[in-house]
DNA sequence: CGATAAGCGAGACGGTACGTCTCGTCTTTGA
DNA sequence: TCAAAGACGAGACGTACCGTCTCGCTTATCG
């Protein structure tokens, strides 16, 4: 389906990165297409012309390799910002964000990994620390505003990022609100607005 | 597994309720037990005594099944307090769901539908409802504090659920850090600050 | 309600004996088509319109499978005929014998189960007990000659018995003759002679 | 495995003829100690410390490796001896060969030869060739006694030939009855009755 | 003597088949 | 007359091999 035309030349006994990619690439293609259905790791191997111990090899579960193809999407999507505001930079990362996780092959992905976290523990450890990577950011965002004294010192940085990305999880697995930027925006005035507000 | 000593009776043409409250029973300690390992109808239908297509009669998937099991443990849990008061009643009803939520077999089903949730649209539409009716009970709660002149106009009540229940799905899905009682607390004064600040 | 061509009824909580034959019978046709291409199992599935499970719930292995298709289509090839004479029993016996051999799926079957023999433990036991019977057979025949004092007393039955299945095998798997039935009546006279030759 | 004092010396752009042994080698060690189980050719490459393709630069297939192996093994085995009686002849050279074919190593060789051979028609062609060559030395010895005048104008050499290897290949592939010295002599003896009886 | 050719250990690759697992449907049979 | 028992079709899972391919190295041979 992938790279019809022209087979892929062989890398001998190094990886072979373009397969390696041509593997995400299907991956990411399959969970956009497929909505939700659930993507089988055949299907992938079919798709990327690849055998299935090649996919094996570099990824030691289907829960792996479908978080790495998100990992691969969501790729330079949290710059967090740094523009001396409190308000404006928690809009501008909740903004781009959302936007990141609206796009149908992200979404998918999170959501598909997050449904293996609940079974495989092993699935569980990579959503974690996939999640804690992007936590750290935003809690970055929220420790520089703090030190220039723009919070409240009732605020409490982690539970702010939990409601922010408690938010986000919560729409992308329920569905029952989008991922708007109006939606981001308005989290974000009402996060600023919390950490703010005197107690 | 489940009732050992002596067998069920007979309930002749009518829907036998012992065995819809085994299959429960059965499932709830399954999905307590075995720690994200995935509870297969076999099982369920093998730890009740019953045959599978007792569960299938009253039940149209697993995911029915897992919700009703959850729905089950978590009955009561929500009383939606009214006391007046915009900060405790928050308070009393997230401490309350929190401690239903920490419940390891309310917990264990709320993953499970979540996961299937994911991959079947129908598990999706059970999630949904049974969301959307928590989601109204306190929305319910802070419509009456608004009612009381407690909210600044600016509250966005839609947000604010979101903010909540974000907060519990998140920790029960990904996992890095409990839904303690202190927890629940610090939650709802924040969402109580939010709510009251002016913009 | 076994309706249109096609569908197999289902027979509840009963082996269903036509999904059986339905099994060996796409076994003995692969075998039969496939020149010792090899058959796979999900092959053997796919044309019996059966799940690959069926297979493994009533075969504990592919070679168990072969080794029933190839008895099936085995059945009543050794009658051990009984007509009061060494040189025609014998010459009957293995002319049958050979011509059963003959049957393109016969002989692709039991090719096959010998090969998985040299490999798998329990084929072994399987082509051996199967090999067994068949020796009994021969063995009896050659008994009741006995018997009648037609053999010398240097004969060695189980030798007798060996040259003869020997000469079957070994023109089976190497393929250098054919299991006509001029071969057969040599054989059974040069073993007939051989019998009955004063040491 | 096999060589673990020192690396092998590299022989630059000829061919190493050391590699090639420890390949043999390896080979008929894995046959000898996996009873029956099957050698992978990655086996064999770990244990003779040798990259896979210097087993396929050399040996086309796996079957040709084993092949190779085995008359390695059952170098010399077949003198054909000549010594002017059916009967001693025989049995010399039945016995010989069967004291070959008893060795661990050359009879899993043999056997697993014959398995490839079932399903691989190159391997059944190699495997053709090689008891072609076997049966050639023993059917001389056959025509040389026949020059002497010692058998029966009925006796059928090549119906000779196929009872002898017959039995050798029934009793190693089935595995009912050993092949023993006792069990060489006893056939050659047979078989010597069989050449020389009076139709 | 330096360039080149080939063998070598290593191991990734595309494929095929295996045997296991679970889902939701179906019918029989035991109480 | 129900419901337990469990077989069934479907299809994904992760593993084991096969025979091919390329890499980076080493050594003999040839210009």
């Amino acid at each position: 389906m992938a790279d019809d035309q022209g087979r892929r030349a062989h890398t001998g006994r190094r990886r072979n990165e373009e397969a390696a990619r041509a593997i995400l690439r299907a991956a990411r293609e399959l969970l956009e297409r497929g909505d939700g259905a659930g993507v089988s790791v055949d299907a992938i191997a079919a798709a990327a012309g690849v055998g299935k111990q090649t996919i094996y090899r570099w990824w030691p579960s289907k829960s792996d390799l479908l978080l790495d193809a998100l990992v691969e999407g969501a790729r330079g999507l949290a710059p967090a910002p740094d523009e001396g505001d409190l308000g404006s930079d928690l809009a501008a990362f909740l903004t781009a964000t959302f936007r990141g996780a609206r796009d149908p092959a992200v979404a998918a992905a999170l959501r598909q990994v997050a449904a293996e976290a609940q079974r495989d523990p092993r699935a569980a450890g990579l959503l974690r620390s996939f999640t804690e990577d992007r936590r750290r950011v935003l809690r970055g965002l929220l420790e520089r505003a703090a030190a220039r004294g723009e919070l409240s010192p009732a605020a409490d940085l982690d539970l702010l990022v939990d409601q922010a990305y408690g938010v986000l999880w919560y729409r992308l697995l329920i569905g029952h609100a989008p991922l708007t930027e109006a939606a981001a925006a308005a989290l974000a005035a009402a996060l600023a607005r919390q950490a703010t507000a005197s107690p």
